[in-house]
This record gives structure tokens, sequence and C-alpha cells, in this order.
DNA sequence: ATATAAAATGAATGGTCATTCAGTTTGTGA
DNA sequence: TCACAAACTGAATGACCATTCATTTTATAT
């Protein structure tokens, strides 16, 4: 309906487009979607305020662009360096790992995906849910391959998927002391999962 | 500093004030905190706009108090759940299931504490890092009671925290098929942190 | 009953923004 | 070099909304 973006052609108009995008994803992690004006943007892209409708025909459908670019994002990067991975275990960890750094290094991705939640709750409903099919087909075919035992795997799939969001949150927070290695938050995380949390 | 709220002391007074908190409640879960206005807040509680402002110096302190009445409600009754079991087993089982049912039965707690991120991000660090600080000394506790397994505390507590917080999403916006039963859902947990997810 | 304070009222204020649009500039193809 | 369209401009518009305040109502204590 009214998410219909006026893609660019020209080389120039490109340039602008893509500008917009950029300076909202940082304007949007720093203050917050309703903490940032479209005049913030446009002038921290360096444009007039009415160019910003040439291309977006409102504030909101810029925000969801991001935000569907950004699952994309996810999505394959986690998909593809898991599928490099053999044994169910090494895919899990790959997971977790994949997931983590990408919160480290694009923190903004994070919690702009978090804020839809507040913003537009379908979108953060799909994003989710099509997240938790694909797992839970993945742990699906472990469990026939016997290398997972045989639980619930929609109530393990949230389960693992909230582990990696807390964490994440807590690396891009820095919730906590906070020397936080990647590699030993995810080593606990899969002595966790592989020998229990009890003696 | 804008926090300070004016208690109400009379009988018709404390009425009001708990009628403002109250419809504030419904309608930050139901639209927002940016997508309610005091107007909405004062209608909704059948008083008049300037009446909001004997009480509250502003919609953000008002949101605040809400913020911190919720959390204390939250780990109180968890608290009080948990002290209650005996061995770290149950404990943990009690802490999920608490959690969980609170969420279900009250969602606009759960939801207005994480819009919190958006909002004041201090108060929300403030809270998860309270609620994690707690969690550690118990499952130090137990590390020295040789019920657990001796892993990094604090990287558990955010694990276990993340697992917490992720189905209680689930279940309050209905993610997934969601015939959830609690009991199932805490059931998989507790075989999934007992005896880990691979064969 | 009267005085006094506490509560409540709601229209008005002022500031903030998303969005518009009439006009200007830039790039391109003939 | 000219004309035409595509990009761009930025001041103006109008809606929205938190907050104020002069005034009125209600409750209480004497």
């Amino acid at each position: 309906m009214e998410t219909l973006i006026k893609e660019p052609t020209t080389r120039n108009a490109k340039n602008t487009f893509n500008m917009i995008i950029e300076s909202a994803i940082n304007l949007f992690y720093k203050n917050g979607y309703h903490g940032t004006t479209v005049n913030n943007i446009t002038q921290e892209a360096g444009i007039a305020a009415g160019t910003f409708y040439l291309y977006f025909p409102s504030k909101l459908s810029l925000y969801k662009h991001i935000l569907i670019m950004f699952s994309h994002n996810i999505r394959r990067t986690i998909a593809a360096n898991v599928a490099e991975k053999v044994t169910r275990y090494e895919k899990e960890r790959e997971g977790l790992k994949s997931f983590i750094m990408l919160a480290k290094e694009n923190p903004q991705m994070y919690n702009i995906i978090w804020e839809s939640l507040y913003i537009d709750r379908a979108l953060f409903k799909d994003y989710y849910e099509s997240f938790a099919k694909r797992y839970i087909k993945g742990l699906n075919n472990s469990v026939k391959r016997e290398e997972i035992r045989a639980l619930d795997t929609e109530v393990v799939s949230y389960i693992l998927m909230g582990v990696a969001n807390f964490i994440g949150l807590k690396v891009v927070l820095d919730l906590g002391d906070n020397n936080d290695d990647i590699e030993h938050i995810v080593d606990v995380y899969m002595d966790l999962i592989k020998h229990g949390l009890f003696q």
C-alpha cells in the first residue's frame, strides 16, 4: 500500500537514495525511529527535505525498507555460514557465532529489528516466524539423522533463538561486565547445550 | 530530576491517580508509548487533561513510574515463588514458569518493559543488569553446592534470561502455532538444560 | 454554614514535525 | 546549442500534541 519505493535509475539518483538509507540507519540507531525526523535524515544526507519524497512516500516506508533489507541480510549471512558446516553441533555453534558477530559489527541492524515490535508488529512477527520456520526445518532434519534428541523442535527453536537474541542484546548494549570475548560466550553456550546445566 | 511524582493522599485523589496509571498501561500496550497521547490517557481515565499534571510532571515520568512498578512486581513475584523451591532444578523450573505466566497474564508488563529500550535505555540496562546480578548470585550458590556445573555464571544467566524472554515474547505475541501449554514448554526447556540437545 | 485548601477542569498555547509544491538546477540526447 | 525530463530545492502548510493556567468544583474542619 504505502510501501512503494521509487527505485532510482541514474547513477546520481542511486547515490542520493543510498545516502538517505545510510543516514537513516545511523540516526534510527542513535535516536530511535520516533527520535529521528525526516529533516534530520535529509540534513545528514546533505540533501533537501523534499528530495526524500522523490524516493520514499513516507518516513514509515523508509523504515520498512530498511527492516526488510536487514532481515534478508541476516538470514542470508547466517544460512550461508551454517551451510558450510556438517554436523548439527558445528551448525549450532556457527549459527550463534554468526548472529552475535553480525550484531556486534552492525548494532544498528539488531536495534532496528527489535524496534519494529513497536512500529509495525506484523513485520516483526513475520520476521521471527519465518526465521523460526527455517530453524525448525533444520532441527527436524537433525532429529531424523539422530544427531539431536527428539524434543519439540518448535519450542527448541524459540529457546535457541532467545539465547542468540539476548546474547546479541548483551553484546550490543554492553550489559554486564563485558570484556566479552565472543568465542568464550559461544563456548559456554555449546557446553551448556551439550552437557546440560546440572551436575 | 523530572521523575518526581506527586503521590495522592485523599481517597478520591488516589482513585484518580490509579485510573491514570491503569489507563496508561492499557494504552501503552495497545498503541505504544509514542502512539499514546496524554489526552488519550485522560479521556480513558475519565478526567480532564490538566488533572494529569497534578500527579505527573510529564508523560515520560508516568512511563518511568509504571516501568519501575512492573520491575518490582516481577522481581518480587519470581523471587517469592523460587524461594519456595529447594533444589536448583526446581528453582530453575519455577523461575521460567513464573515468568511465562506473568507475561501471559499481564502482557502489558512484558511489552512495556521491552519498549523501554527505545524510550530510556538506561532504565532498561538497570533493569536487566540488576536482574542478572541476582540470578548470578543464585547460580553461584548452586555451583558451590555442586548442584550445577561450574560454567561461567554470568554468561549462563544471560542465556537463561534470554530463553525466558523469548518464550515470553512467543506467548505474548502468539508467535508460531501456539496452542502453547505452558507446562509443555517448561518441560521441553527443563529436558534441554538437563540432558542437553544432542544424542 | 463558612472558610480554606485540595482537586479538577478544558480551552488555549506554542513547539514540533511530516509532508507538499511551485520553482530551479542538472544532465542528456538530438 | 537547445529542449526536455529527471533531480533537486527549501520555505510554507497544517496537523498533532504535550503542557499551562485562569477558573470552578468538591471536600473538610471548625
